[in-house]
DNA sequence: CGGGAGATGGGCT
DNA sequence: GCCCATCTCCCGA
């Protein structure tokens, strides 16, 4: 089947419908270990207006500028000197705001994510954690600033998704803007973070 | 099976 | 020098 690419104009929009809309579509990185993919099920908004947690909250420097750059970009950073974290900037240039994606659950490329996780992991322990699908889908600093809008990295729709079946939290892992409802996850999918 | 601590390195004050 | 949008292991129950 081909695959019917997510265009820039769906990322022209503010972060929080964009962090909303992700949920069911296909996240894909063709590599040297060929085509792995997963469907996005749970995502995180942050945006430089009004949130201390956002990267960018205190202005441009060289490690958030991809934020401040179009939309439809890849935002990779490192993080506890051990892992990245994969986003996708949205809304207009000038505009700071992205939106992390979580968690997947797997679809294409199962070996070759397995290799590169290392060890032996339950196939609900591949991708489901920020770190955990960067390291699956081979996505590090070099994807830092990429197009995602066509291969080898890009977001394909997979499933519709119900809004009744969208559930709503505080972000995870931060100290500051706990409060604010900006955590957006499948309820029931066995693929997603932590529950709540 | 839930909680806690250690690993580990880059970014920013 | 301290903080950090994390992960894993190890412990106790």
């Amino acid at each position: 089947m081909q695959d019917r690419i997510v265009s820039r104009d769906f990322y022209e929009a503010d972060v929080l419908s964009v962090a909303k809309g992700l949920l069911g579509r296909l996240l894909v990185h063709c590599s040297e270990g060929g085509r792995t993919s997963g469907m996005i099920v749970e995502t995180e908004a942050y945006s430089a207006e009004g949130d201390p947690s956002c990267h960018a909250w205190r202005g441009k420097t060289n490690r958030n500028a991809v934020m401040f750059g179009p939309p439809g970009r890849a935002y990779v950073y490192f993080i506890y000197g051990n892992h990245y974290c994969f986003n996708v900037v949205t809304n207009r240039v000038g505009r700071a705001e992205a939106v992390l994606i979580r968690a997947l659950e797997p679809v294409e490329g199962m070996e070759t994510m397995h290799k590169r996780r290392g060890k032996h992991h339950q196939i609900n322990n591949l991708t489901s954690g920020p770190g955990k699908l960067c390291a699956a889908l081979g996505i590090g600093r070099s994807e830092n600033g990429l197009s995602i809008l066509e291969p080898p990295l890009f977001i394909a729709a997979y499933r519709e998704i119900e809004t009744a079946a969208i559930g709503i939290s505080g972000r995870i892992g931060i100290s500051r803007g706990k409060e604010k409802p900006w955590r957006f996850f499948l309820r029931d999918n066995p693929f997603v973070s932590r529950m709540r």
